[in-house]
DNA sequence: GGCATTTTGTACTGATGACTACAAATTTGC
DNA sequence: GCAAATTTGTAGTCATCAGTACAAAATGCC
């Protein structure tokens, strides 16, 4: 028996792309990543890729379209893992602790892209186009409402404040990775904001 | 005698001005600070002066110009007032608590002006204006420097880590604010972020 | 009154940036 | 080979926005 299973999806009637969305988004998250969502223009993505800005509005419709696209392989390639950093058997200090140095870890600029700081998500929420700035509030409102989930399963009263602050310290590491903060500076302020999680469940 | 101490400046040649600038300054910055540095244009602010542009461009030069002229009038009045909550003889955890709880207080969105919350200097230090960041920036920088030094004073071995982490708490108290958190929230935050000052300073 | 001076109002310019109309090109299915 | 489908490349449009040219108006000084 001829294999059937994986067949590489025929191919589509008209002309073949010159290009890989996918990379394409990959490339664009790159660029937002380094100059934010504003001073990336449509113009600097199609050059980055080698395309014409037709080729581009068919792909992803918009600016916009593919700030979308670029979040979802943000969050599901590059953010904070949620779901591994807030398991629920996990101790609440000891898990919002270890998020927040995974935090400053991530939001660090590496040496491969000195320009790439911060979150994606946290700072798209403050560009200038109200459609990515959505598409990024709902992402940052999903992960605020998972940590919020996830200390009040334990401490439900303190669930609220400490959702709060963790927000507050996170936006703060984004911030100062973006001003050039390296990852040492980064870790202390993270270590530093987690004594008073420890001191507020420990009472 | 007639009084000769406080004459009014003389008034100059030509034709008088249909505006106040110093009014002029403080009607921009309610509007810097409720929408934002990129988001305010310069036909809003001629608008709401009631002005046209070659009399805004001739009083300030710029729309830069100007953002340096409401900074300036900002951290006059209604900056955070590091000389007085950062005295030499406070005791370095009750000074940093009392500056975080005071921006909480500050940042927050008062009746007055929903929108207008969160810190002018801070969230001016994000606009893609360069000059404007710059002007934005130093302004920032002294903060940074005042804080930096007052703890270094009492405790120059934490003096950098603790910097950082105020830093990075009154960002995301900015950015919250600028979210719609009220000011019960953002003093919970900063009630809460000040005790990992108090359990580092105690040890 | 006449002149110098400064501001005002009208009406632009020039740059930038997101987005598109349209025809040519390249592929598949028949 | 031919038609249908889809992408590409060229060459734009349109809106927005910071900033300006220039003449008319309004003042003080003589």
């Amino acid at each position: 028996m001829t294999t059937n299973l994986p067949r590489p999806p025929p191919r589509p009637r008209g002309r073949p792309r010159k290009f890989d969305p996918d990379q394409a988004v990959a490339t664009a998250q790159d660029l937002f990543l380094a100059r934010g969502y504003d001073a990336v223009g449509v113009a600097d993505i199609t050059e980055a890729l080698g395309i014409n800005p037709p080729s581009f509005y068919a792909a992803f419709g918009s600016k916009a379209g593919l700030f979308a696209r670029v979040l979802e392989r943000y969050t599901r390639c590059n953010g904070l893992p949620l779901d591994a950093l807030l398991q629920p058997g996990r101790p609440v200090a000891e898990a919002l602790a270890a998020l927040l140095e995974e935090a400053a870890r991530r939001y660090a600029a590496n040496v491969a892209d000195p320009a790439a700081a911060g979150c994606l998500v946290l700072e798209g929420q403050r560009c200038n186009d109200p459609a990515a700035r959505d598409a990024a509030s709902a992402l940052n409102d999903a992960a605020v409402e998972a940590i919020r989930a996830f200390i009040a399963a334990r401490h439900p009263r303190q669930a609220e404040a400490l959702t709060d602050y963790v927000g507050a310290v996170l936006t703060g590491l984004s911030t100062a990775a973006r001003a050039g903060q390296g990852q040492e500076r980064l870790l202390a302020t993270a270590a530093l904001a987690a004594q008073a999680i420890r001191a507020t469940l420990a009472a």
